[in-house]
DNA sequence: GAATGCAATTCGACAATGTCGAATATCCTC
DNA sequence: GAGGATATTCGACATTGTCGAATTGCATTC
């Protein structure tokens, strides 16, 4: 890892945290010198990628990131194919749907399909939601135990009152969704929804995307019709991108829960 | 501009280009020896800014830019106040609008509405648009003359048979429209395509963003009611951002043209 | 199924490069 | 108008990134 764009990668991630920070705040957020961190900084700067507040002399993320993640959601493969899929899922669950990747502990949400009721709402493409607090997160975690065991040590961040923090209840939870092919989770990221999540998996058979769709709490558990529908989806993008068999196959014997010994 | 960071921002623009490359095929196109450009991807894929395409051995941009570019969307303070404003200009026009800030040589759209005839569309957040190309861009670079003498020394590239790639023929609109506070362009960014713009100004009456009604070219010139609700849009927005005046001042004499003797 | 070629990755020595502290400039507050 | 705080500039030092060569890994061909 090179130490200048570690830096600057990590004075990207004090932005994305505070919004705006003068270069003293930065210096001491990150524990380096000023004159350092306004070195990396301008150099963001000379390329877009942070940006001066107007007006004042502190500073925010830049306008050339925008361009880059459009790009970004342009390059993906499993986005355009699954798009009009999830449409469909859409239309005919009458909820809402959701295609997300894994970032480190997150999972950030690469395509928003809206209800199709017609009320106003937001778009949820960029969002990002704690992996182990959703339902996609949960099937990434499932068919990655590396990434699994990793997240597990840690202490897990509570959004709800609901979410699951205890690592040996979700491990028990991750083993029974390699089985079935499904995860869900009822109000552990946001009150009043829940969701239920099936894997997408490329030529390989490796899952590289979870597709879910959103539930109101108060319509939980979900018809199984919103669940074969969900499962067809998730079957039909990953044939699309050269998968053979869905569901996935379960990985090596699931994680921790029995330790082998 | 320190160097790592100069290279890592330069490897991170040639992914935006080229959608996927291998390590040596980025080594050709910045000219740096391969095992320098891998340290760099490296260091870039261990923060998400980069990632591998599943399966291959290539890069592609990561998924961490998405996450950056949503939170760089929500600390715009333009963008949260001229949403409102936008909608309401969209919904009496009937034709689609955006607002855009300057990145270098190009526009970058920062909030875009929709047409409001329900017609399924493309939406245009993220998208850029070379400056001289673009009502927005002409606006930007009239009212701030450095970028606009920079611009006008470098070759303009043609987009379509309309673009204006004559640098004394655009010097002479970027004049007029300093005067007028409205800017248009007719094909010449797309073909069917024409749009008008004015200037948002900030408190210290800096223009910091521009707002544009796009106008099919069926329908050009735009009737006066688009031109008004426009320059109404342009003042609200202004007005909210703690504008005293609008129109802004034009700037120093305007550019080139007759230059001083 | 072995062999060939290409591309990604690892390694270590060198010196170019980024880092840091102090000095200066600039902005805002009182 | 003065004081404090913050951003910015500068130059010397040694840490750090850079580079070429060697290694590993993958895919394709024979």
């Amino acid at each position: 890892m090179i130490q200048a764009i570690d830096r600057a990668a990590k004075v990207l991630a004090s932005l994305q945290g505070a919004r705006h920070l003068g270069i003293t705040e930065l210096s001491a957020e990150l524990g380096l010198p000023v004159s350092t961190v306004h070195g990396i900084v301008k150099s963001l700067q000379g390329h877009g990628l942070v940006a001066q507040e107007p007006g004042g002399s502190r500073y925010m993320l830049g306008p050339a990131l925008l361009k880059l993640s459009n790009v970004y959601l342009d390059t993906l493969d499993v986005r355009a194919r699954a798009m009009r899929w999830t449409l469909e899922l859409a239309r005919r669950t009458g909820l809402s749907t959701r295609l997300g990747v894994q970032l480190f502990d997150e999972i950030i949400i690469i395509h928003h399909n809206q209800r199709p009721d017609g009320s106003q709402q937001m778009p949820e493409t960029g969002l990002s939601i704690p992996a182990h607090a959703s339902a996609m997160g949960k099937v990434l975690l499932a068919y990655s135990p590396e990434y699994a065991s990793g997240l597990l040590g840690r202490p897990l961040r509570s959004l709800t009152g609901a979410t699951i923090t205890d690592p040996a209840r979700l491990a028990i939870q991750l083993a029974s969704i390699a089985d079935y092919g499904i995860a869900t989770e009822e109000d552990e990221a946001v009150l009043g929804e829940s969701s239920v999540a099936a894997p997408v998996v490329d030529t390989r058979g490796t899952v590289i995307a979870a597709v879910a769709v959103v539930v109101p709490s108060s319509e939980w558990p979900p018809e199984s019709s919103v669940l074969n529908g969900l499962r067809e989806t998730a079957r039909n993008i990953s044939r699309e991108l050269g998968a053979s068999t869905w569901p996935p196959r379960a990985p090596r014997p699931a994680v921790a829960v029995h330790p082998e010994s």
